[in-house]
DNA sequence: ATGGCTTTGTCAGCTTCTTGTCAGGGGCCT
DNA sequence: AGGCCCCTGACAAGAAGCTGACAAAGCCAT
Protein backbone atom coordinates (compact mmCIF):
# COMPACT_ATOMS: atom_id res chain seq x y z
CA UNK A 1 0.00 0.00 0.00
CA UNK A 2 1.08 3.27 -0.79
CA UNK A 3 0.67 5.98 1.65
CA UNK A 4 1.85 9.84 1.49
CA UNK A 5 2.56 11.21 4.98
CA UNK A 6 2.53 15.03 5.22
CA UNK A 7 3.71 15.70 8.50
CA UNK A 8 6.47 18.72 9.84
CA UNK A 9 7.89 16.90 13.03
CA UNK A 10 10.63 14.95 12.22
CA UNK A 11 10.76 12.56 15.44
CA UNK A 12 7.15 11.89 14.89
CA UNK A 13 7.59 11.39 10.73
CA UNK A 14 10.23 8.75 11.73
CA UNK A 15 8.35 6.88 13.99
CA UNK A 16 5.29 6.91 11.57
CA UNK A 17 8.07 5.96 8.58
CA UNK A 18 9.46 2.83 10.76
CA UNK A 19 5.96 1.53 11.59
CA UNK A 20 4.66 1.54 7.89
CA UNK A 21 8.05 0.00 7.24
CA UNK A 22 7.26 -2.90 9.33
CA UNK A 23 3.86 -3.08 8.42
CA UNK A 24 4.82 -3.49 4.78
CA UNK A 25 3.72 -0.45 3.24
CA UNK A 26 5.78 2.11 1.30
CA UNK A 27 5.62 5.70 2.37
CA UNK A 28 6.51 8.77 1.13
CA UNK A 29 6.89 11.85 3.25
CA UNK A 30 6.38 15.43 2.73
CA UNK A 31 7.24 18.13 5.03
CA UNK A 32 5.05 20.90 3.33
CA UNK A 33 1.44 21.16 1.38
CA UNK A 34 3.05 22.71 -1.56
CA UNK A 35 4.86 19.16 -1.93
CA UNK A 36 2.08 17.19 -0.68
CA UNK A 37 -0.19 18.95 -3.63
CA UNK A 38 3.12 17.60 -6.50
CA UNK A 39 3.03 14.55 -4.96
CA UNK A 40 -1.04 13.59 -4.95
CA UNK A 41 -1.05 14.97 -8.47
CA UNK A 42 1.23 12.09 -9.59
CA UNK A 43 0.62 8.49 -8.97
CA UNK A 44 -2.30 7.27 -7.05
CA UNK A 45 -1.86 6.81 -3.21
CA UNK A 46 -3.89 4.75 -1.25
CA UNK A 47 -4.09 6.62 1.75
CA UNK A 48 -2.69 10.21 3.07
CA UNK A 49 -1.95 10.64 6.59
CA UNK A 50 -2.32 14.37 7.20
CA UNK A 51 -0.51 17.05 10.07
CA UNK A 52 -3.44 19.98 10.62
CA UNK A 53 -0.52 22.43 11.50
CA UNK A 54 2.03 22.67 8.60
CA UNK A 55 4.70 24.95 8.19
CA UNK A 56 3.07 26.51 4.43
CA UNK A 57 -1.03 26.12 6.13
CA UNK A 58 -3.58 24.31 7.26
CA UNK A 59 -4.10 20.74 7.07
CA UNK A 60 -8.27 21.44 7.05
CA UNK A 61 -8.61 23.85 3.97
CA UNK A 62 -5.85 21.70 2.03
CA UNK A 63 -8.28 18.28 2.48
CA UNK A 64 -11.57 20.45 1.42
CA UNK A 65 -9.81 21.42 -1.33
CA UNK A 66 -8.32 17.83 -2.26
CA UNK A 67 -12.38 16.61 -1.76
CA UNK A 68 -13.77 19.49 -3.85
CA UNK A 69 -11.35 18.38 -6.73
CA UNK A 70 -12.58 14.89 -6.48
CA UNK A 71 -9.78 13.45 -4.99
CA UNK A 72 -11.33 10.14 -2.65
CA UNK A 73 -7.94 8.93 -1.65
CA UNK A 74 -8.70 7.96 2.14
CA UNK A 75 -7.24 10.60 4.79
CA UNK A 76 -6.31 9.75 8.14
CA UNK A 77 -5.97 13.36 10.21
CA UNK A 78 -2.75 13.15 12.92
CA UNK A 79 -3.11 16.42 15.02
CA UNK A 80 -2.48 17.51 18.42
CA UNK A 81 -6.03 19.20 18.22
CA UNK A 82 -7.84 17.66 20.94
CA UNK A 83 -11.02 19.55 20.67
CA UNK A 84 -14.49 18.24 19.68
CA UNK A 85 -15.31 21.27 16.92
CA UNK A 86 -11.99 20.43 15.68
CA UNK A 87 -12.35 16.86 14.61
CA UNK A 88 -15.90 17.66 13.95
CA UNK A 89 -14.19 20.01 11.34
CA UNK A 90 -11.77 17.65 10.33
CA UNK A 91 -14.48 15.04 9.55
CA UNK A 92 -16.61 16.98 7.79
CA UNK A 93 -13.44 18.22 5.18
CA UNK A 94 -13.90 14.69 4.39
CA UNK A 95 -11.20 13.32 6.64
CA UNK A 96 -11.91 8.92 6.96
CA UNK A 97 -10.33 8.83 10.37
CA UNK A 98 -8.96 10.61 13.30
CA UNK A 99 -6.04 10.35 15.27
CA UNK A 100 -4.50 12.53 18.29
CA UNK A 101 -1.16 13.05 19.38
CA UNK A 102 0.78 11.88 21.09
CA UNK A 103 -0.99 8.39 19.36
CA UNK A 104 -0.12 4.50 20.16
CA UNK A 105 2.23 3.59 16.51
CA UNK A 106 0.22 0.30 17.06
CA UNK A 107 -3.15 1.90 16.84
CA UNK A 108 -1.95 3.79 14.14
CA UNK A 109 -1.51 0.29 12.26
CA UNK A 110 -4.80 -0.86 13.12
CA UNK A 111 -6.58 2.14 11.70
CA UNK A 112 -4.26 2.01 8.53
CA UNK A 113 -5.66 -1.18 8.12
CA UNK A 114 -9.32 -0.93 9.08
CA UNK A 115 -9.20 2.21 6.44
CA UNK A 116 -7.77 0.12 3.79
CA UNK A 117 -10.09 -2.83 4.13
CA UNK A 118 -13.11 -0.22 4.05
CA UNK A 119 -11.67 1.48 0.86
CA UNK A 120 -10.65 -1.95 -0.82
CA UNK A 121 -11.00 0.13 -3.73
CA UNK A 122 -7.15 -0.15 -4.36
CA UNK A 123 -5.06 -0.97 -7.54
CA UNK A 124 -4.38 -4.68 -7.84
CA UNK A 125 -0.73 -6.23 -7.69
CA UNK A 126 0.80 -5.60 -11.17
CA UNK A 127 2.45 -8.22 -13.10
CA UNK A 128 5.12 -6.02 -15.47
CA UNK A 129 7.23 -7.99 -18.15
CA UNK A 130 9.52 -5.16 -19.89
CA UNK A 131 6.88 -2.21 -20.63
CA UNK A 132 4.13 -4.27 -20.00
CA UNK A 133 2.22 -4.20 -17.02
CA UNK A 134 -0.39 -6.35 -16.28
CA UNK A 135 -3.48 -6.33 -13.50
CA UNK A 136 -4.84 -10.11 -13.70
CA UNK A 137 -7.53 -8.46 -11.08
CA UNK A 138 -9.04 -6.26 -12.94
CA UNK A 139 -7.72 -7.55 -16.18
CA UNK A 140 -6.03 -4.81 -17.84
CA UNK A 141 -3.06 -4.53 -19.54
CA UNK A 142 -0.30 -1.10 -20.63
CA UNK A 143 1.84 -1.08 -22.72
CA UNK A 144 4.40 1.85 -21.99
CA UNK A 145 2.07 4.04 -21.10
CA UNK A 146 -0.92 3.13 -23.63
CA UNK A 147 -3.69 1.04 -22.58
CA UNK A 148 -4.34 -2.56 -24.52
CA UNK A 149 -7.66 -4.42 -24.83
CA UNK A 150 -7.27 -7.72 -25.81
CA UNK A 151 -10.16 -9.89 -26.64
CA UNK A 152 -11.53 -12.80 -24.63
CA UNK A 153 -9.28 -15.78 -26.43
CA UNK A 154 -6.03 -13.46 -26.54
CA UNK A 155 -6.57 -12.61 -22.63
CA UNK A 156 -7.18 -16.63 -22.04
CA UNK A 157 -3.74 -17.18 -23.76
CA UNK A 158 -1.59 -14.42 -22.43
CA UNK A 159 -2.37 -15.48 -19.14
CA UNK A 160 -1.49 -18.92 -19.76
CA UNK A 161 1.79 -17.52 -20.52
CA UNK A 162 2.23 -15.26 -17.55
CA UNK A 163 1.27 -18.44 -15.69
CA UNK A 164 4.00 -20.10 -16.50
CA UNK A 165 7.11 -17.71 -17.19
CA UNK A 166 10.10 -18.78 -19.31
CA UNK A 167 8.50 -22.03 -19.86
CA UNK A 168 7.59 -23.59 -22.96
CA UNK A 169 3.98 -24.11 -23.84
CA UNK A 170 2.99 -26.42 -26.81
CA UNK A 171 0.53 -25.87 -29.34
CA UNK A 172 -1.20 -28.74 -28.37
CA UNK A 173 -0.87 -27.28 -24.99
CA UNK A 174 -2.14 -24.15 -25.47
CA UNK A 175 -4.97 -25.58 -27.11
CA UNK A 176 -6.31 -26.77 -23.91
CA UNK A 177 -6.41 -23.52 -22.46
CA UNK A 178 -8.07 -21.91 -25.05
CA UNK A 179 -11.03 -24.32 -25.71
CA UNK A 180 -13.11 -27.02 -23.83
CA UNK A 181 -11.80 -30.57 -24.37
CA UNK A 182 -12.82 -31.98 -27.50
CA UNK A 183 -13.56 -28.98 -29.68
CA UNK A 184 -11.47 -29.72 -31.92
CA UNK A 185 -9.23 -27.09 -34.04
CA UNK A 186 -7.71 -27.85 -37.53
CA UNK A 187 -6.07 -25.61 -38.44
CA UNK A 188 -3.45 -22.94 -37.83
CA UNK A 189 -5.37 -21.02 -34.87
CA UNK A 190 -2.97 -20.95 -32.26
CA UNK A 191 -0.84 -19.17 -34.45
CA UNK A 192 -3.23 -16.65 -35.79
CA UNK A 193 -3.82 -15.89 -31.91
CA UNK A 194 0.25 -15.81 -31.44
CA UNK A 195 0.02 -13.05 -34.08
CA UNK A 196 -2.60 -11.14 -32.52
CA UNK A 197 -0.63 -11.10 -29.33
CA UNK A 198 2.08 -10.06 -30.79
CA UNK A 199 0.86 -7.67 -32.90
CA UNK A 200 -0.63 -5.94 -29.72
CA UNK A 201 2.25 -6.51 -27.54
CA UNK A 202 5.25 -6.41 -29.31
CA UNK A 203 6.86 -8.72 -31.51
CA UNK A 204 9.63 -9.96 -28.82
CA UNK A 205 6.83 -11.03 -26.19
CA UNK A 206 6.60 -14.50 -27.37
CA UNK A 207 9.10 -16.25 -28.54
CA UNK A 208 8.98 -19.14 -30.68
CA UNK A 209 10.97 -22.40 -30.70
CA UNK A 210 10.39 -24.31 -34.12
CA UNK A 211 8.80 -27.50 -34.07
CA UNK A 212 8.13 -27.34 -29.93
CA UNK A 213 5.65 -24.57 -29.18
CA UNK A 214 5.77 -20.96 -27.64
CA UNK A 215 7.12 -19.24 -24.48
CA UNK A 216 7.21 -15.78 -23.40
CA UNK A 217 9.71 -14.01 -24.39
CA UNK A 218 12.80 -12.37 -21.50
CA UNK A 219 12.00 -9.09 -20.43
CA UNK B 1 -26.52 15.33 18.09
CA UNK B 2 -28.87 13.61 20.02
CA UNK B 3 -29.07 9.74 18.76
CA UNK B 4 -31.65 7.81 19.35
CA UNK B 5 -30.95 3.54 20.03
CA UNK B 6 -33.43 1.08 19.00
CA UNK B 7 -32.06 -1.76 19.79
CA UNK B 8 -32.63 -5.19 21.98
CA UNK B 9 -29.39 -6.86 22.15
CA UNK B 10 -27.71 -5.66 25.50
CA UNK B 11 -24.24 -6.29 24.38
CA UNK B 12 -24.24 -4.30 20.43
CA UNK B 13 -26.09 -1.67 22.32
CA UNK B 14 -23.82 -1.03 25.29
CA UNK B 15 -21.16 -1.03 22.26
CA UNK B 16 -22.74 1.22 20.22
CA UNK B 17 -23.47 3.83 23.46
CA UNK B 18 -19.68 3.67 24.14
CA UNK B 19 -18.87 4.46 20.40
CA UNK B 20 -21.40 7.24 20.40
CA UNK B 21 -20.41 8.60 23.51
CA UNK B 22 -16.49 8.31 22.56
CA UNK B 23 -17.95 10.36 19.31
CA UNK B 24 -18.63 13.19 21.65
CA UNK B 25 -22.83 12.64 20.63
CA UNK B 26 -26.08 11.94 23.11
CA UNK B 27 -27.70 8.70 22.89
CA UNK B 28 -30.81 7.63 24.30
CA UNK B 29 -31.29 4.02 24.17
CA UNK B 30 -34.96 2.13 23.95
CA UNK B 31 -35.43 -1.55 23.46
CA UNK B 32 -38.97 -2.06 22.14
CA UNK B 33 -40.73 -0.08 20.21
CA UNK B 34 -43.67 1.00 21.29
CA UNK B 35 -40.84 2.87 23.69
CA UNK B 36 -39.23 4.39 20.48
CA UNK B 37 -42.59 5.62 19.65
CA UNK B 38 -42.96 7.46 23.03
CA UNK B 39 -39.24 9.15 22.36
CA UNK B 40 -40.15 9.79 18.97
CA UNK B 41 -43.11 11.59 20.05
CA UNK B 42 -41.09 14.25 22.20
CA UNK B 43 -38.11 16.21 21.09
CA UNK B 44 -36.45 15.93 17.62
CA UNK B 45 -33.26 13.35 17.37
CA UNK B 46 -30.88 13.96 15.00
CA UNK B 47 -30.59 10.46 14.25
CA UNK B 48 -32.21 6.56 14.59
CA UNK B 49 -30.13 3.73 14.76
CA UNK B 50 -33.20 0.93 14.12
CA UNK B 51 -32.87 -2.70 14.49
CA UNK B 52 -34.79 -4.77 12.23
CA UNK B 53 -35.97 -7.43 14.48
CA UNK B 54 -37.84 -6.59 17.94
CA UNK B 55 -39.39 -8.12 20.56
CA UNK B 56 -42.65 -6.38 19.71
CA UNK B 57 -41.82 -6.24 16.10
CA UNK B 58 -40.61 -5.66 12.89
CA UNK B 59 -38.37 -2.45 12.02
CA UNK B 60 -39.25 -2.28 8.70
CA UNK B 61 -43.20 -1.49 8.72
CA UNK B 62 -41.92 0.97 12.02
CA UNK B 63 -40.06 3.14 9.46
CA UNK B 64 -42.58 3.01 7.02
CA UNK B 65 -45.31 4.41 9.64
CA UNK B 66 -42.80 6.91 10.49
CA UNK B 67 -42.48 8.23 6.89
CA UNK B 68 -45.78 8.16 6.63
CA UNK B 69 -46.36 10.47 9.33
CA UNK B 70 -44.14 12.60 7.79
CA UNK B 71 -41.26 12.08 10.29
CA UNK B 72 -37.67 13.12 8.38
CA UNK B 73 -35.26 12.11 10.79
CA UNK B 74 -32.31 10.69 9.69
CA UNK B 75 -32.39 6.35 9.94
CA UNK B 76 -30.07 4.05 9.85
CA UNK B 77 -30.53 0.30 10.16
CA UNK B 78 -28.82 -2.02 11.75
CA UNK B 79 -29.57 -5.59 11.10
CA UNK B 80 -27.94 -8.84 10.59
CA UNK B 81 -30.06 -9.29 7.60
CA UNK B 82 -27.86 -9.21 4.51
CA UNK B 83 -30.38 -10.25 2.03
CA UNK B 84 -30.58 -7.84 -0.98
CA UNK B 85 -33.91 -8.10 -0.69
CA UNK B 86 -34.00 -6.54 2.72
CA UNK B 87 -31.22 -3.93 1.58
CA UNK B 88 -34.03 -2.71 -0.86
CA UNK B 89 -36.93 -3.34 1.35
CA UNK B 90 -35.09 -1.25 3.78
CA UNK B 91 -33.75 1.76 1.82
CA UNK B 92 -37.32 2.06 -0.15
CA UNK B 93 -38.94 1.91 3.29
CA UNK B 94 -37.44 5.05 3.86
CA UNK B 95 -33.81 4.63 5.39
CA UNK B 96 -30.81 6.52 4.79
CA UNK B 97 -28.32 3.81 5.63
CA UNK B 98 -27.72 0.50 6.46
CA UNK B 99 -25.30 -2.00 8.70
CA UNK B 100 -25.09 -5.27 8.80
CA UNK B 101 -24.40 -7.19 11.68
CA UNK B 102 -21.85 -7.28 12.97
CA UNK B 103 -20.24 -4.34 12.12
CA UNK B 104 -17.31 -2.07 12.65
CA UNK B 105 -17.91 0.76 15.20
CA UNK B 106 -15.68 2.66 13.35
CA UNK B 107 -17.65 2.44 10.28
CA UNK B 108 -20.63 2.87 12.24
CA UNK B 109 -18.99 6.63 13.47
CA UNK B 110 -18.25 7.72 10.16
CA UNK B 111 -21.51 6.76 8.67
CA UNK B 112 -22.88 8.94 11.76
CA UNK B 113 -20.41 11.68 10.67
CA UNK B 114 -21.75 10.99 7.41
CA UNK B 115 -25.77 11.22 7.91
CA UNK B 116 -25.20 14.30 9.60
CA UNK B 117 -23.09 16.14 7.22
CA UNK B 118 -25.97 15.77 4.65
CA UNK B 119 -28.43 17.06 6.86
CA UNK B 120 -25.82 19.99 8.38
CA UNK B 121 -25.58 21.61 5.00
CA UNK B 122 -22.21 20.86 4.66
CA UNK B 123 -21.87 18.85 1.23
CA UNK B 124 -20.46 15.28 1.00
CA UNK B 125 -17.16 13.93 -0.63
CA UNK B 126 -18.06 13.55 -4.42
CA UNK B 127 -16.57 11.22 -6.29
CA UNK B 128 -16.49 12.50 -10.03
CA UNK B 129 -16.06 10.63 -13.02
CA UNK B 130 -16.01 12.79 -16.15
CA UNK B 131 -18.87 15.28 -15.92
CA UNK B 132 -20.23 12.75 -13.64
CA UNK B 133 -20.65 13.82 -9.68
CA UNK B 134 -21.38 11.08 -7.23
CA UNK B 135 -22.35 11.76 -3.90
CA UNK B 136 -22.16 8.05 -2.74
CA UNK B 137 -23.47 9.03 1.71
CA UNK B 138 -26.90 10.97 -0.22
CA UNK B 139 -27.27 8.69 -2.89
CA UNK B 140 -27.12 11.77 -5.58
CA UNK B 141 -25.80 11.60 -8.98
CA UNK B 142 -25.50 14.69 -11.60
CA UNK B 143 -24.24 14.49 -15.05
CA UNK B 144 -23.28 18.20 -16.16
CA UNK B 145 -25.36 20.62 -14.32
CA UNK B 146 -28.60 18.47 -14.68
CA UNK B 147 -29.63 15.71 -11.62
CA UNK B 148 -30.39 12.11 -12.48
CA UNK B 149 -31.85 9.79 -10.87
CA UNK B 150 -31.47 6.06 -11.18
CA UNK B 151 -33.54 3.11 -10.03
CA UNK B 152 -32.55 0.50 -7.04
CA UNK B 153 -31.13 -1.40 -9.17
CA UNK B 154 -29.20 0.70 -11.63
CA UNK B 155 -27.94 2.42 -8.35
CA UNK B 156 -26.59 -0.68 -7.27
CA UNK B 157 -25.05 -1.70 -10.79
CA UNK B 158 -23.35 1.87 -10.49
CA UNK B 159 -21.89 1.53 -7.09
CA UNK B 160 -20.31 -2.12 -7.96
CA UNK B 161 -18.61 -0.04 -11.12
CA UNK B 162 -17.64 2.71 -8.79
CA UNK B 163 -16.18 0.46 -6.52
CA UNK B 164 -13.81 -1.06 -8.69
CA UNK B 165 -13.15 1.63 -10.50
CA UNK B 166 -11.91 0.83 -14.18
CA UNK B 167 -11.93 -2.92 -13.35
CA UNK B 168 -13.39 -5.88 -15.16
CA UNK B 169 -16.70 -6.85 -14.00
CA UNK B 170 -18.22 -10.15 -15.55
CA UNK B 171 -21.79 -10.25 -16.18
CA UNK B 172 -21.44 -13.56 -13.39
CA UNK B 173 -20.36 -10.98 -11.01
CA UNK B 174 -22.49 -8.53 -11.73
CA UNK B 175 -25.95 -10.45 -11.34
CA UNK B 176 -23.98 -11.64 -7.99
CA UNK B 177 -24.29 -7.78 -6.44
CA UNK B 178 -27.66 -7.18 -8.04
CA UNK B 179 -29.32 -10.52 -7.31
CA UNK B 180 -29.37 -12.92 -4.22
CA UNK B 181 -27.58 -15.84 -4.94
CA UNK B 182 -29.80 -18.36 -6.43
CA UNK B 183 -31.90 -16.35 -8.05
CA UNK B 184 -31.25 -17.15 -11.87
CA UNK B 185 -31.72 -14.67 -14.33
CA UNK B 186 -32.12 -16.28 -17.97
CA UNK B 187 -31.61 -13.44 -20.12
CA UNK B 188 -29.84 -10.26 -21.07
CA UNK B 189 -31.15 -8.30 -17.83
CA UNK B 190 -27.67 -7.22 -17.29
CA UNK B 191 -27.02 -5.71 -20.94
CA UNK B 192 -30.15 -4.22 -20.54
CA UNK B 193 -29.51 -2.61 -17.32
CA UNK B 194 -26.31 -1.33 -18.81
CA UNK B 195 -27.68 -0.13 -21.74
CA UNK B 196 -30.37 1.61 -19.26
CA UNK B 197 -27.29 3.15 -17.27
CA UNK B 198 -25.25 4.56 -20.08
CA UNK B 199 -28.58 6.01 -21.46
CA UNK B 200 -28.72 8.14 -18.05
CA UNK B 201 -25.03 8.42 -17.93
CA UNK B 202 -23.79 8.20 -21.50
CA UNK B 203 -22.89 5.75 -23.65
CA UNK B 204 -18.85 6.16 -22.82
CA UNK B 205 -19.51 5.69 -19.14
CA UNK B 206 -19.52 1.89 -19.12
CA UNK B 207 -17.18 0.03 -21.71
CA UNK B 208 -17.95 -3.44 -22.98
CA UNK B 209 -14.85 -5.79 -22.98
CA UNK B 210 -16.44 -8.27 -25.41
CA UNK B 211 -17.09 -11.81 -23.93
CA UNK B 212 -15.41 -10.93 -20.67
CA UNK B 213 -17.49 -7.91 -19.29
CA UNK B 214 -18.10 -4.58 -18.74
CA UNK B 215 -16.00 -2.03 -16.91
CA UNK B 216 -16.37 1.59 -15.89
CA UNK B 217 -14.78 3.66 -18.42
CA UNK B 218 -11.97 6.48 -18.53
CA UNK B 219 -12.97 9.64 -18.02
C1' DA C 1 -58.71 -2.09 -2.15
C1' DT C 2 -58.22 0.84 -6.76
C1' DG C 3 -56.06 3.02 -10.43
C1' DG C 4 -52.07 5.17 -12.27
C1' DC C 5 -47.17 5.28 -12.50
C1' DT C 6 -42.58 3.24 -12.19
C1' DT C 7 -39.53 -0.42 -12.29
C1' DT C 8 -37.64 -4.36 -14.36
C1' DG C 9 -37.26 -8.95 -16.62
C1' DT C 10 -37.79 -10.70 -21.17
C1' DC C 11 -37.80 -10.89 -26.09
C1' DA C 12 -36.77 -9.94 -31.00
C1' DG C 13 -34.49 -7.78 -34.55
C1' DC C 14 -30.52 -5.53 -35.58
C1' DT C 15 -25.52 -4.15 -35.30
C1' DT C 16 -20.83 -5.00 -34.14
C1' DC C 17 -16.90 -7.60 -33.16
C1' DT C 18 -14.45 -11.85 -32.66
C1' DT C 19 -12.25 -15.60 -34.39
C1' DG C 20 -11.50 -19.89 -37.08
C1' DT C 21 -9.96 -20.63 -41.50
C1' DC C 22 -7.35 -20.10 -45.60
C1' DA C 23 -3.84 -18.69 -48.86
C1' DG C 24 0.27 -16.75 -50.12
C1' DG C 25 4.81 -15.65 -48.63
C1' DG C 26 9.09 -16.11 -45.93
C1' DG C 27 12.63 -18.25 -43.14
C1' DC C 28 15.33 -22.23 -41.48
C1' DC C 29 17.52 -26.66 -41.85
C1' DT C 30 19.26 -30.54 -44.21
C1' DA D 1 16.86 -26.63 -53.75
C1' DG D 2 13.31 -28.69 -51.36
C1' DG D 3 10.56 -29.55 -47.51
C1' DC D 4 8.78 -28.03 -43.40
C1' DC D 5 7.19 -24.82 -40.27
C1' DC D 6 5.60 -20.50 -39.25
C1' DC D 7 3.67 -15.72 -40.08
C1' DT D 8 0.07 -12.62 -41.25
C1' DG D 9 -3.57 -10.13 -44.03
C1' DA D 10 -8.17 -11.02 -45.48
C1' DC D 11 -12.68 -12.68 -44.88
C1' DA D 12 -17.07 -14.68 -43.71
C1' DA D 13 -19.97 -16.91 -40.32
C1' DG D 14 -21.55 -16.76 -36.08
C1' DA D 15 -21.40 -15.19 -31.39
C1' DA D 16 -22.09 -11.47 -28.41
C1' DG D 17 -24.06 -7.34 -27.42
C1' DC D 18 -27.47 -3.40 -27.97
C1' DT D 19 -31.91 -1.39 -27.52
C1' DG D 20 -36.90 -0.38 -28.36
C1' DA D 21 -41.02 -2.47 -27.00
C1' DC D 22 -43.94 -4.88 -23.90
C1' DA D 23 -46.01 -6.92 -19.92
C1' DA D 24 -45.97 -8.32 -15.21
C1' DA D 25 -45.07 -6.87 -10.76
C1' DG D 26 -44.38 -3.38 -7.41
C1' DC D 27 -45.20 1.01 -5.38
C1' DC D 28 -47.90 5.17 -4.15
C1' DA D 29 -51.51 8.11 -3.32
C1' DT D 30 -56.11 8.52 -3.29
Amino acid sequence: MRILLIEDDKVLGMAVRDQIAADGHSLDWVERLDEARAALNGAGFDLVLLDLMLPDGLGVPFLKALRQRGDVTPVIILTALDQLSDRLEGLNAGADDYMVKPFDLEELSARIGSVARRYSGNPNPLVTHGDIEVDLAARRITKGQREVSLTAREWAMFEAFLNRPGQLLSKAQLEDKLYEFGSEVESNTIEAHVSRLRKKLGQNVIKTERGMGYRLGPA
